[in-house]
DNA sequence: CAATGCGCACCGG
DNA sequence: CCGGTGCGCATTG
C-alpha cells in the first residue's frame, strides 16, 4: 500500500529539491496532493515510514526541518562524524510557522536544536571494496540512529521522549511492518548520544527496527563477543542486555563465523554476559575497526532469520550496509527474506538494474554471506 | 494564486 | 574552490 507513496514522495522530495525548494513537510504534503490527490495526513504517516525505514532522511538543515531522498544523499561524508550522525529531533520551533495545516504538532517537541547537519548520510556511493569503510560510515550514519532508536525520534513524535521502551514497539505508529518480524523489544533507548551530535546537527536518521535484537542475543553466546566489536553494534550493544531476541541465535552466530573469520581461536571463552561486548571498545574504536564485521552485525541487526525478513527488511539491511539506493531496487522488485535467500548471482547482477559494482558487492559480501549462514545452519540441525 | 525557475549567498569539506 | 542547500524574487499558467 505504501508503494505508491513512496515514489510520490520521493518524487516530490526530488521534484523540491530541484526546483530549490526546501522538501519540508509542507511542500511535500502539498506536491503529493496536488500530484495524486492523496491528503495530507495520508502523506505524512507514509511519509514517517519512509523516515523509519531510511529511505527518506529528516534532517534539521540551518534551522528547520528538511527531508532528503536518503539514495540520493548519502554519499558525501565519510566517516568522522559517527557523532553526528546521532539522532536528533527537529526542533520544533520552525514546525511552529508551519502551524499551518500540518500537524507537526504532534511531531515531537523538544528543545531546539538547531543544527543542521548536512545530511550526511552518507556513503560515498563508490565505496570501495567491500565496503569497508565506507559501509561504516554509511552505518554509522545511519545506524547509529538506527540502531537503536525504534522509532524515529525525530518523527514520531509521539512519542516525544527519546527514551523508548524497551518492550515495546508500539510507539511507532507506522512501523509495524517493519517490525513485525524484528522486533521485538528491542528497542533501545539510549542510543541517542545528543552531545555527540549537536555539533552539526544531525540527520535524524531514522532507525531501524533491526538493530536491536543483536545485542541481545550476544549476551549469551561468546562467539558473538566477536561481532559485537562490529561497528553497528555499539549502539546496539548498549542495550543488549535487556531485551529478548526473537530470533534463534545460532543464526548470528554462523553468520559471525564466517565473516569474521574468528579471530578467536579455538574455542571462545565464556563470557560473562552483558560485558563481553561491551568491553572496551569505545565507539570509535569500533566503529574504525572492523569493516567487514560490521556489515556482518548489521545484518544481525535485524536480527534475525533472514528468512523471516519482509520487503522492508531486506532494504532496511542494504541501507544499513550501505547501499541505499540498492535498497530501493530490493524493494522494487519486492526482495523479501525469503527471495533473498534464492537469489542467484545473476538475478543480483541483472535483475535489480542496479550497476555492477555495486551489485557484486552485494552479492559477494552480503546475499552470498546470508545464504550460507542461512544454509549452513540448517544443515547443522539436520545432520 | 499556486507552481515553477533560478540567481545568489551560505556553509562545510 | 567546489558542491549542496534553500531563500527570495521573477516568471508562468
Amino acid at each position: 500500500m505504501s508503494e505508491p507513496y513512496r515514489e510520490w514522495i520521493l518524487g516530490s522530495i526530488d521534484s523540491l529539491r530541484s526546483r530549490k525548494a526546501r522538501p519540508d513537510l509542507d511542500r511535500i504534503c502539498r506536491m503529493v496532493k496536488r500530484r495524486h490527490g492523496s491528503d495530507w495526513d495520508r502523506t505524512r504517516s507514509e511519509l514517517e515510514k519512509l523516515i523509519e525505514e531510511q529511505t527518506v532522511l529528516k534532517v534539521n538543515y540551518k534551522g528547520s526541518v528538511s527531508y532528503r531522498n536518503a539514495a540520493k544523499v548519502l554519499r558525501g561524508r565519510r566517516k568522522t562524524e559517527q557523532s553526528k550522525c546521532a539522532v536528533k529531533q527537529p526542533s520544533l520551533a520552525d514546525w511552529s510557522t508551519g502551524d499551518s495545516a500540518l500537524g507537526p504538532v504532534d511531531e515531537d517537541h523538544m528543545e531546539d536544536m538547531e543544527d543542521e547537519m548536512s545530511t550526511t548520510a552518507g556513503m560515498d556511493s563508490s565505496m570501495d571494496e567491500e565496503g569497508d569503510e565506507s559501509s561504516l560510515d554509511a552505518m554509522c550514519a545511519q545506524s547509529t540512529a538506527d540502531s537503536g532508536i525504534s522509532m524515529s525520534p525525530i518523527t514520531s513524535s509521539n512519542a516525544s521522549q527519546p527514551v523508548p521502551s524497551p518492550t515495546s514497539s508500539k510507539n511507532s505508529p507506522t512501523h509495524d511492518a517493519l517490525r513485525q518480524d524484528t522486533d521485538s523489544a528491542c528497542i533501545l533507548s539510549e542510543h541517542i548520544q545528543p552531545e555527540a551530535q549537536q555539533d552539526t546537527g544531525s540527520v535524524a536518521l531514522v532507525q531501524q527496527p533491526a538493530a536491536i535484537c543483536l545485542s541481545t542475543l550476544h549476551v549469551e553466546d561468546p562467539l558473538l563477543s566477536h561481532c559485537t566489536a562490529a561497528p553497528v553494534s555499539m549502539s546496539a550493544l548498549r542495550l543488549q542486555s535487556q531485551h529478548i531476541c526473537p530470533v534463534p541465535l545460532r543464526h548470528i552466530v554462523s553468520v559471525c563465523h564466517q565473516d569474521e573469520a574468528l579471530k578467536s581461536d579455538g574455542g571462545p571463552d565464556p563470557v560473562e554476559e552483558g560485558e563481553m561486548c561491551t568491553k572496551s571498545t569505545t565507539e570509535e574504536e569500533i566503529n574504525n575497526g572492523g569493516m567487514n564485521i560490521g556489515n556482518d552485525v548489521v545484518k544481525k541487526e535485524i536480527g534475525q532469520d533472514p528468512l523471516l525478513w519482509s520487503v522492508a527488511d531486506v532494504a532496511s539491511y542494504f541501507t544499513s550496509v550501505g547501499f541505499p539506493e540498492q535498497a530501493l531496487a530490493f524493494r522494487t522488485q519486492e526482495v523479501d527474506g525469503k527471495s533473498l535467500l534464492l537469489m542467484q548471482r545473476s538475478d543480483v547482477l541483472t535483475g535489480l538494474s542496479i550497476r555492477l559494482g555495486p551489485a557484486l558487492k552485494i552479492y559477494e559480501n552480503h546475499v552470498k554471506v546470508l545464504q550460507r549462514s542461512h544454509f549452513q545452519d540448517d544443515s547443522r540441525l539436520f545432520s
